[in-house]
DNA sequence: TAGATTGTTAATCGATTAACAATC
DNA sequence: TAGATTGTTAATCGATTAACAATC
């Protein structure tokens, strides 16, 4: 079975591939891969056997079918739409984040407690939190960011879960754990900026 | 040697002892660390025997002095500064993000080269990229985060390392490798909207 | 003292890597 | 054909967990 870092890695294969696409690149070898990844040319051949993908002993892959492939593996053939709650540093930047768009991936609407922030008209539109169950059920919405301060995360969480979210990324500085048949993945930035100080200082006190 | 995943379980440690001391908590086991950070009594003991942190036997870990220990191994214990690159969309977000302020940590100015952004009087100040050096060496500041296009990516990280940035935390979406003695961890977000997707069809296909 | 929890060692688990036969 | 690369198995590595003696 395929984890979080396998997942990640196939991504990260996607992107060199399309980049190689970019540059009229037919084929390509395991070893190329590695190298654009970070990873070694077993990890890759590994990887791709975990997904029945299969390229020519000799002639590597076929660019445009791998790319094909990886695609449809990592749901990219088709629209996904997300939802954005709460409104403010982080949430308005993810509402506006062109990077979104240009693979894929659509912004439905924003949503708020605070009426101050509510811009029916907006592209996308940011909403009163009241309205969230209903747009989820007629857009069959699946994927929701959260961007809310700590200590509303949790019943936020457990409000968009019961409207029918299945995947959720959390910014809020609190580790949401998931419930069964829904996957919370969490990005604290705060944690990260501390990994950094320790790893910087743990190469300083090295010297 | 204590890995990536190791001091990422200690900053929450640290947050959930944050959380009890404002509950007036004076001991503290294992078993209660491992329930708030989600994982178990024997990986949090041996996460703290890494690092030479010692409880009492029955009587568990006074949550005051292992809360100062860990801020001392996460550098909670003094103030760092770091620099945003690339003031658009998540740039101003982390810009202006108050988690930072609130944990010790602290933007000291944005950078871009678009002069329509410059801005050297707000709080903090939006400086042309040409003052990079120049406040990085006065101010002795270690950390970046890199907010740019993926175009830009890579010839800003090498612009901040030979300024004398030691760790990076990269939201650009392509995958950047620092060279030895920094360190730099990746963001992608559309990688991690990918990796809901792909577990949540995952979960439906095993219906 | 008796009972509960730590600190650490040994066992387990899973992921990565090395190696090489198959084959294009 | 000869040579290079895949696909896969076995070996290695590292991290997590279980277990338990030490001890407060």
């Amino acid at each position: 079975m395929a984890n979080r870092s396998c997942i990640i890695r196939l991504s990260r294969y996607k992107n060199a591939l399309n980049r190689l696409k970019g540059l009229n690149f037919v084929r390509v070898f395991s070893d190329n891969l590695a190298d654009a990844a970070g990873v070694t040319a077993a990890q890759v051949r590994k990887d791709f056997s975990l997904f029945g993908i299969t390229g020519n002993r000799r002639g590597g892959y076929k660019v445009e079918e791998l790319a094909d492939q990886l695609n449809r593996i990592l749901g990219k053939n088709q629209l996904h739409e997300f939802i954005v709650i709460g409104v403010g540093n982080i949430g308005r930047a993810l509402l506006h984040y062109p990077g979104f768009e240009r693979s894929g991936i659509d912004v439905a609407a924003g949503f708020d407690i605070d009426p101050a922030k509510y811009n029916p008209q907006s592209q996308p539109p940011v909403l009163p939190l009241e309205q969230l169950g209903e747009l989820i059920k007629t857009r069959d919405i699946k994927l929701a960011i959260l961007a809310v301060p700590d200590y509303a995360a949790q019943q936020v969480l457990e409000l968009v879960l019961s409207a029918g979210i299945k995947g959720v990324l959390n910014f809020a500085p609190i580790c949401l754990k998931a419930p069964p048949g829904c996957i919370v993945n969490n990005i604290n930035l705060e944690t990260e900026i501390e990994n950094l100080i320790y790893f910087i200082n743990a190469a300083e006190n090295r010297k």
